[in-house]
DNA sequence: ATGAAAGCGCTAACAA
DNA sequence: TTGTTAGCGCTTTCAT
């Protein structure tokens, strides 16, 4: 900036207002120096200009992920999510800052609160950390979470309304006129509990002849869903619906059922959650309830910047809706 | 940092010194030192670390997309790298700074460098972008690129053999039988493009009575792919085989020939490109070329953390795995 | 082994 | 309207 200064013969104060554009500056002079700047190919060091603003002009994005499940940052949710959200903070001339948090990991929110790299924070899943996110939220406002809400929850959430999307899913196989619905998923997590929750919910007020709920374990990757439907069905289980806790897992499902020798939907209709782009693109496609992404994201970021202002913010829960395909026809 | 100096009834540049392990501290006054700082929930500020060290401990991932391409970023294979990148960059002590670029886009790079917010940037994918990367590296060497290796060119890549693994692919299906193999994708960019060039290779090795290159033109994403290959069958095109240039344009291709009535691999056979997680998870499972993305990651990390010393490091092309599975058996 | 002081590049309160 | 100056929080050279 002081270069900008001396080729424009002025302060390097007047640069620096110049750049901002300010109308203390005089027009001319102003055009003159933003072109100087242009042709020199400078821009303003973010770095000087955050310690001196004390605001960085980033927003931090953490994703928590469970270590012992192997849970990769690969699950497309959780990726469409984070482009969703790189678009909304750019549009406001904000940074991304990404941070991968493997669990479990000491003051990993704290720490990267306290390091200052950031105005603002967004977790993507609560995971595990329902207790952690308490705490730092009590001194600490700019910070929203995608997730579940849970009572007597103290930070700001958006997240789609699990229990109900997940009662629509298995209403509709009940409809279908199925009768063994299982759940595939592990409900860590608020998200997975609530999305069981509404399962269970749902047996509850189905007719007479149902069976009862039935879950089968499975960490939230590819291979566990595989493997765990395997066994269940060479076990001599007997279903003839699975409602999974996400795409990934459904897709999975298919696959093992397949092989085992059911046909899919005929024998065993399947659903999935979050309607990830793949989903109507699976062999047969997959029924499933969707996450409005997007929605979610842009959510997000508008909370987290009115909280940045200073506002106490509410958490939002989303409609989650209904997409029926071919692997459980209506 | 001027507090914990006053807690500690030291000056400033001890508690500096202590903080960063400097040998010249006393050990035990060091350590009261450090202490007080993990109760206080002190951490320096890297902000204005940066701003008197002139680096900022931060790594820049550009992501260019095509916007006419309606390209999310939410490719897997992307997303995955973006994973590994994580995980890499967060092991050397750097934090990731995530640049959505949507092209066209004036002088993208240029302002990333110029901003000075990272000490290196890595770009995943090399898009339309050649000239402009060809341009930019001439004068800053700390940038990486994951892409494919082009003649004359002065930048640094790392990526698969894609001529190598299509050859690979189009062999595997002829070895099988196949004799009228079409290419399905937009070779836009210069990995697409090998693929396709490889994909030529061999259908120019291959025996008498093969069919001739043919090109089924679409955008990289599941619903181009999908309507692109039921117009092709509707206009009664004849194939036995299809190599796709992607994973996920490969399985949108599986659902678009079962609906139209053909059977996989029966009937048409199918080979994908990238080996994403869900590839092997699909119904039928997916033949595919594998990238090896957490290889390709490493070394990319592995170069840029070079490139920043200072060395003038060499391109690397990595090989690529035909992984045989249903869609395409032996 | 520790303290004093300068300065990284920028913005803004104040002075002119 | 422009310039002067102080200071954001840190590291490091120099002096002690």
């Amino acid at each position: 900036m002081t270069d900008i200064a001396r080729l424009a013969g002025v302060h390097v104060s007047t640069v620096s207002r110049a750049l901002a554009g300010s109308p203390l500056v005089e027009a001319g002079k102003r055009r003159r120096i933003v072109q100087l700047a242009r042709e020199h190919g400078y821009v303003v060091n973010p770095v000087a200009r955050s310690l001196r603003l004390q605001r960085t002009q980033m927003v931090s994005v953490a994703i928590p992920l469970q270590h012992e499940a192997g849970q990769p940052l690969t699950d497309p949710f959780f990726v469409a999510m984070l482009g969703h959200l790189a678009e909304a903070i750019t549009q406001r001339g904000y940074g991304l800052n990404l941070q991968k948090v493997v669990l479990p990991t000491h003051e990993w929110l704290a720490e990267i609160i306290a390091s200052g790299r950031s105005d603002g924070v967004v977790v993507i899943g609560q995971s595990t950390e329902h207790d952690t996110l308490q705490q730092v939220a009590a001194a600490y406002l700019p910070l929203v979470v995608w997730g579940a809400q849970i009572p007597g929850q103290r930070y700001c959430t958006v997240g789609s309304d699990n229990p109900g999307g997940a009662r629509a899913a298995v209403r509709h196989l009940l409809k279908a006129g199925r009768r063994r619905i299982v759940f595939l998923g592990d409900p860590t997590g608020p998200e997975l509990r609530q999305r069981y929750e509404g399962y269970e919910r749902a047996l509850r007020e189905a007719p007479r002849g149902t069976a009862p709920p039935r879950r089968v374990s499975a960490h939230l990757t590819p291979d566990a869903a595989y493997t765990a439907v395997c066994e269940c069905l060479r076990a001599g289980d007997r279903f003839d619906a699975v409602f999974a806790a996400s795409d990934v897992i459904a897709i999975s499902a298919i696959r093992a059922l397949v092989n085992e020798g059911r046909a899919v939907p005929q024998e065993v209709a399947v659903v999935g959650f979050d309607d990830i782009s793949l989903a109507a693109h699976t062999t047969p496609s997959l029924t499933t309830i969707r996450q409005d992404v997007e929605q979610g994201a842009r959510t997000l970021v508008d909370l987290l910047f009115r909280r940045m202002e200073g506002e106490e913010t509410p958490s939002v829960v989303l409609p989650a809706e209904l997409i029926v395909r071919e692997s459980a026809p209506g």
